[in-house]
RNA sequence: GGCCCAAUAGUCUAGAGGCCUAGGACGCCGCCCUCUCAAGGCGGUAGCACGGGUUCGAAUCCCGUUUGGGCCA
C-alpha cells in the first residue's frame, strides 16, 4: 500500500460531538495501523456558522482525548494552510482550470429564479434537477448577464446518463445514476467554493490516500467522484463509517443529554475511557475482547472489522468502561485526577502537601473500586477531611435512633482512644471487643460507628476507613455524635425532615 | 418526494450455508460473599423485523414488504 494518509476534517460549528470524536478516533488508529499520517484541517466554508472559537474548542478535545495530528493547525505541515477559509486561492485556480478546460461553466440562474423552478417541480411532483440551462450560453449572453450585474456561479459538466461507482471499504460498491445527479455548483456567486469541491480539491493537494468519514457523506461522494474526473485526479480510497445515533436512533443531539466530548470530560470520564467506548461503536476485535487501550487498538484496528449498522450511543455502558479504567488505575495517576475536584467541592484546598497526596492515595485506594466517575470522588471521599460531617438524615434515622446507640459511640470512643497502634487490625480488634463487652453483636457497634463517622450508611469496611479517617477526628466525631443524640439534636432533624426511615432498633 | 445505506435481545456486538438448541458485553433480576455499599463469583431475563424464494440444509445467499438512518430538495 502506498503511504496512508489519512484526514479529519471537521466543520468547526460547535464543540467535538462523540460521534465525530470516533471518526477522527478511527482515523487515528488506521494511520498509526499503517504506519501513515493523521492530518487535520477545518472545512470553515460556511462563513455563517464556522467559528474561531470552535475550532478551538475541537482542538482542545482532539488534545484531552489524546488524538494527536502529524499535520494540521498548530503543528502545521507540508499542504498548509489547514483551515479551507485560508486556501481561497487554491479553489479559485483549480475552478478557472475546470472553466478553461470546459468541464465547468457560469451560471448567471439567480437564487431566486431557481427557487422558482424549484417550486415549479415540486407542485408537479418533479425532483429538481438543475437542467443546465446555462451550459450553452453565448459570450453575449453572458455579457449581457454582467452588465445586469449577476455574478456567475460556476457549475461542473455532469454527464447524464450512465453511473458513478463508489467503492466502498466498508459499504461495498455502490452506484448512482448520473440522472440524478445535476450540474452541481462547485464556487458559488461570492467566490466561496462549495463543500463537495474545496473537499476533493483538498484531499487532492493533500494527497490523501484514504478518506474515512460518517455515512451521512456517502451520498456526496458520487458528485466528489465527478470533481475527480474532472480533475484527471485519482481519487482516494472510501470508507463510510455507520452513524452513531441517540437513544431513540435519531441524530444524537443536545436534546438527548451530554454529546460533546467536553460534556463527557466535565462529568468526570477518562479519556481513555471515552475512546474505549467509541472504539467499540461500530468495530470488534473479537467479539469478547472489550477492554482495549489505544496502544493495543493501533496495533489490531483496521477496517474490515467496522461494521455497516448504525449504532446508538449507550451512556450506561460509557460509565461502565470508564469504571473499569478508574479500577484499574495507579493510585498516584487517580490521586492527580480527583485533586482539582476536591478542591472544587471544598473538601481539599487548591494546593496540598506530599503528606496529604499520600494520604489521599490510601484513601483513594479504598474507594476506587466504588467510583464511577471523577466527580464522585467528593461525596465518596469528603469525610476523610474536615472536622464535621453532614449528617444523612435516613442514615440518621436507621443507625442512630435507638437509645442505647451514644452509649455505644461513647464506649468505642473510650476503647478506641485507649487503643494501641492505630491499625485496621487493631481497630477491628477493638470494635469487636467493645460489642462483645456490650452483649452485642459486632454489627450493632459497627453500623453506628460507621455513621457517626462518616455522616453516611455506605463505604468500605469500617475499619480502614477509621484507620484512615484517623484516630483523634475518629473519637472527636463519636463522642460528639453520641452528646448530640443526647441533647435530641440529630434526631429531632430527622423527625422533622423528610425522610423518616424505619428507625430499626 | 427522489436517491443511497442498513436491519441478530432495551443497547453495543460475534456470526461471512451445516461448528448456532445463536456466543460475548452493558442494563435488569436472583443467589453467594459480607459490618453497609460497591467490587467479585455464580445463575437468570431477553434476539436472528416480516413474507417469499434458492438449497438436502439459511441468522448467513436472492427478491419484495416494513422499519430505521443518511443525502438532495
Amino acid at each position: 500500500m502506498a503511504l496512508v494518509r489519512v484526514r479529519y476534517a471537521p466543520s468547526p460549528t460547535g464543540s467535538l460531538h462523540v460521534g465525530n470524536a470516533r471518526t477522527a478516533l478511527f482515523n487515528w488508529l488506521f494511520a498509526r495501523r499503517h504506519g501513515g499520517r493523521f492530518v487535520v484541517r477545518f472545512e470553515d466554508t460556511d462563513t455563517e456558522r464556522a467559528g474561531e472559537e470552535a475550532a478551538r474548542a475541537i482542538i482542545v478535545a482532539l488534545r484531552w482525548l489524546g488524538l494527536t495530528w502529524d499535520e494540521g493547525p498548530e503543528v502545521g505541515g507540508p499542504y498548509g494552510p489547514y483551515f479551507q477559509s485560508m486556501r481561497l486561492d487554491l479553489y479559485r485556480r483549480y475552478a478557472e482550470r475546470l472553466l478553461l478546460q470546459e468541464r465547468a461553466y457560469e451560471c448567471y440562474c439567480t437564487p431566486e429564479e431557481l427557487e422558482a423552478r424549484r417550486r415549479r417541480a415540486q407542485a408537479g411532483r418533479r425532483p429538481f434537477r438543475y437542467e443546465g440551462t446555462c451550459r450553452h450560453l453565448t459570450d453575449a449572453e453572458r455579457a449581457a448577464c454582467r452588465r445586469q450585474g449577476r455574478r456567475p456561479a460556476l457549475r461542473l459538466m455532469v454527464p447524464d446518463t450512465g453511473t458513478v461507482e463508489v467503492h466502498d471499504r466498508i459499504k461495498g460498491t455502490v452506484s448512482f445514476d448520473n440522472a440524478v445527479l445535476d450540474d452541481f455548483v462547485i464556487m458559488k456567486s461570492d467566490g466561496w467554493p462549495t463543500y463537495n469541491f474545496a473537499c476533493v480539491v483538498d484531499d487532492h493537494e493533500m494527497r490523501i490516500s484514504h478518506v474515512i468519514r460518517a455515512e451521512e457523506h456517502l451520498s456526496n461522494t458520487p458528485k466528489q467522484l465527478h470533481v475527480y474526473r474532472a480533475l484527471e485526479a485519482e481519487p482516494p480510497e472510501f470508507a463510510h463509517l455507520p452513524m452513531v445515533l441517540a437513544p431513540d436512533r435519531s441524530k444524537l443531539s443536545k436534546r438527548h443529554g451530554a454529546t460533546a466530548v467536553e460534556e463527557y470530560r466535565q462529568m468526570g470520564i477518562l479519556p481513555q475511557a471515552l475512546l474505549n467506548y467509541l472504539l467499540l461503536l461500530g468495530w470488534s476485535y473479537d467479539g469478547t475482547t472489550e477492554i482495549i487501550s489505544l496502544e493495543e487498538a493501533s496495533r489490531i484496528f483496521d477496517l474490515d472489522r467496522v461494521n455497516r449498522t448504525n449504532a446508538v450511543f449507550d451512556e450506561d455502558k460509557l460509565l461502565w468502561m470508564n469504571h473499569q479504567y478508574i479500577k484499574t488505575a495507579r493510585l498516584h495517576r487517580l490521586a492527580r485526577l480527583v485533586v482539582p475536584r476536591l478542591a472544587e467541592a471544598g473538601v481539599l484546598p487548591d494546593m496540598i502537601t506530599l503528606g496529604e497526596f499520600r494520604r489521599l492515595r490510601r484513601i483513594l485506594a479504598l474507594i476506587q473500586e466504588r467510583m464511577h466517575t471523577l466527580n464522585e470522588a467528593p461525596a465518596l471521599i469528603g469525610y476523610f477531611f474536615g472536622d464535621d460531617v453532614e449528617y444523612d438524615p435516613a442514615a440518621v434515622a436507621r443507625r442512630l435512633a435507638g437509645p442505647e446507640v451514644p452509649d455505644i459511640l461513647e464506649r468505642a470512643a473510650d476503647n478506641l482512644a485507649a487503643a494501641g497502634d492505630w491499625k485496621p487490625d487493631v481497630v477491628e480488634q477493638v470494635i469487636r471487643d467493645t460489642a462483645a463487652s456490650l452483649g452485642v453483636k459486632a454489627a450493632q457497634v459497627i453500623h453506628p460507628v460507621r455513621v457517626a463517622v462518616t455522616g453516611v450508611m455506605v463505604g468500605p469496611g469500617l475499619f480502614d476507613v477509621l484507620h484512615l479517617v484517623g484516630r483523634e477526628r475518629t473519637i472527636r466525631r463519636l463522642r460528639r455524635a453520641a452528646a448530640r443524640l443526647r441533647a435530641g439534636e440529630l434526631v429531632a432533624t430527622v423527625a422533622a425532615g423528610p425522610t423518616d426511615g424505619p428507625g430499626s432498633p
